[in-house]
DNA sequence: AAGATCGTGTAGACTGACTACACAATGGCG
DNA sequence: CGCCATTGTGTAGTCAGTCTACACGATCTT
């Protein structure tokens, strides 16, 4: 069970979960990955191919902000925040998310008897 | 808000979604999107150009089988039906669902007091 | 000096849903 | 009869986003 879902399984939920990750205040690229992979108890993995490229296309759409800055262990990180476009998207995104799971769980639990 | 979430939204989902539909018998595609549309309370909306390919991906693979028919309207038509495998893929799916439904959650309502 | 860890980044392949068509048969209606 | 709505299947081409598989650089340890 559990057959290690990754993030191929579910194009467009990425942004959500990254901007979900931002929430709590600017991080930067490496432990954001390892922040989803942590909160989801390993069930999500995001690959550096996915990471950043997602990081980039959201900088330029304007959701995020990044600066560069020194991490934890003394490195150079670029650490990104959520800007105020960013938090309602995160909200929008964050609704349509649990529209879909819902309406997933509509269609396969229909008729559960049969 | 329940903006459109439509399928564009979730890149794989439809395959468990169509397998779920056949569970309980023989359906032609016109009415399986009809299905699961209406089984979602229109939170679903399958395309054509999205359903027939889907179909002819897991005719392929071997996990739905075809015969053309008679549709209820008295018009030819190609019912679909689930092959062993296919209802082995519909719970191995079904599950992989479950678990990335979960994983998301998790992250979703992380530190939610925050 | 070598290797591990940390951290960012790209190129190219690949998958799958989308738009926008085309086509065929049937039924109703003026 | 001709027209059009409905039912039903199908394709071509586009596009978005994730993947694999790299490369690069800096720091710390041994």
């Amino acid at each position: 069970m559990a057959q290690k879902p990754r993030m191929e399984f579910l194009q467009g939920t990425l942004d959500v979960l990254i901007l979900r990750t931002l929430r709590a205040g600017p991080v930067h690229g490496h432990a954001i990955a390892k922040h989803i992979q942590s909160a989801s108890e390993d069930l999500l993995q995001v690959e550096t191919g996915s990471l950043y490229p997602a990081l980039h296309r959201m900088e330029a759409k304007g959701w995020i902000a990044a600066s560069w800055e020194l991490s934890e262990k003394g490195k150079r990180a670029r650490f990104y925040r959520l800007t105020p476009r960013g938090k309602k998207q995160l909200e929008s995104e964050q609704s349509k998310w649990t529209a879909f799971a819902r309406a997933m769980g509509l269609v396969l639990a229909d008729q559960e008897g049969a």
